[in-house]
DNA sequence: CTGATTTTGGAACGATCAATCCATAAAGGA
DNA sequence: TCCTTTATGGATTGATCGTTCCAAAATCAG
């Protein structure tokens, strides 16, 4: 049967779910704050995303569809390896301005679990190695088309350039103008210039 | 007067303390834990410490003491200021095979708090503040040695190396064998060299 | 030994935690 | 219209949260 249909969107309540995680982190966001943010009640939370563990979850791959796969899409598009990760690197310069110092919510995540979850651990594993393979891709395709100068080792530039993400979303989240990611992401350049 | 003596060492427990807290994160260590794990009564606990967020603020300053200082005095060593900042690259290398993964209590802190407790950000930004001068005061040495290729900024190398930290942190909590952060760490080192 | 002072351990505080129970409401199918 | 199904809102669960109260224990000064 049908029954009453629901009175929210699923996605919309979830993304609000997301920004809250994201803002405060898990441990610190409880379920009452979340029904008053998703503008849900309780016991239709409960009914729709199970429990608090597995809104998270839910709010984890979220945010990687939102926000993580155009990051990789990038990284894996069409032209030249070397100027894909350049426009990250703007893109990471745009958001350095960001008002919100949210933060990555992948970075934060990490951070507050590191392996003590085997649920998240497993699924922000994979979503650091979705980002460390786009990066290898790119910069495999910059070497193979002469792009990189020799010498310089894609896979461990590519882990470096991950690594320096997480950096950039930990520095951000006390950096209230963006100065300090500007100046690191200018210095990161080097990186890819001859 | 004097009073009945304490049964524990102050600086002692302060470190059970830390540790726990390094471990865990501020929010998912509840006292009656860190009681355990000290080996301190409730009330001795209160008594000497004041509450949660007094322990907790210790504890960062514990850690500065202990684990940031010697770093920040590595790099305000004599000699080349480029070997500072090399040998400092060594102890992060050597750091990467570390079997417990708690990361860094600096970066950890800031990725849960970020600016949303005020007492805390302005001890964590001094923190990092203190980090990336002690890089800025190795490199503009090096520049002015001429170690330095013409043609990088000490400021932005010192927040790179800055944000690389931290970003080696965050990843280290999900690399059990520290191969990614080698990795990483091999191709910064290229930000060095000529 | 007595009195002042501090630490200690146990009980208890109110508040909040995640989660559940249950009665009511709202929809479609028969 | 009646029945089944699902969603909603309110009350409530037991557990845990950080914190405090209080009496007993331990020390030193007089």
């Amino acid at each position: 049967m049908t029954g009453r249909p629901r009175e929210f969107e699923r996605d919309e309540a979830l993304d609000k779910a997301m920004d809250l995680f994201w803002s405060q982190g898990y441990e610190a966001t409880g379920v009452a704050q979340l029904c008053d943010h998703m503008g849900v009640g309780r016991q239709s939370l409960y009914n729709t995303f199970g429990d608090k563990d597995a809104l998270f979850s839910e709010a984890l791959g979220r945010y990687k569809k939102l926000l993580l796969q155009p990051v990789i899409a990038g990284l894996r598009g069409p032209g030249s390896g070397l100027d894909n990760v350049r426009r990250l690197l703007d893109l990471w310069e745009e958001a350095s301005s960001d008002v919100a110092h949210k933060g990555c919510l992948m970075a934060n995540s990490i951070a507050e679990f590191g392996m003590r979850d085997p649920r998240f651990a497993k699924e922000l594993g994979s979503m650091l190695g979705e980002i460390e393979a786009a990066f290898t891709h790119a910069l495999e395709r910059a070497r193979d088309d002469g792009e990189l100068p020799a010498g310089r080792d894609p896979r461990g530039l590519a882990r470096l350039f991950t690594v320096i993400g997480q950096g950039l979303s930990t520095v951000g989240k006390l950096d209230p103008t963006g100065s300090f990611q500007r100046d690191a992401i200018a210095s990161a350049r080097a990186l890819l210039d001859p």
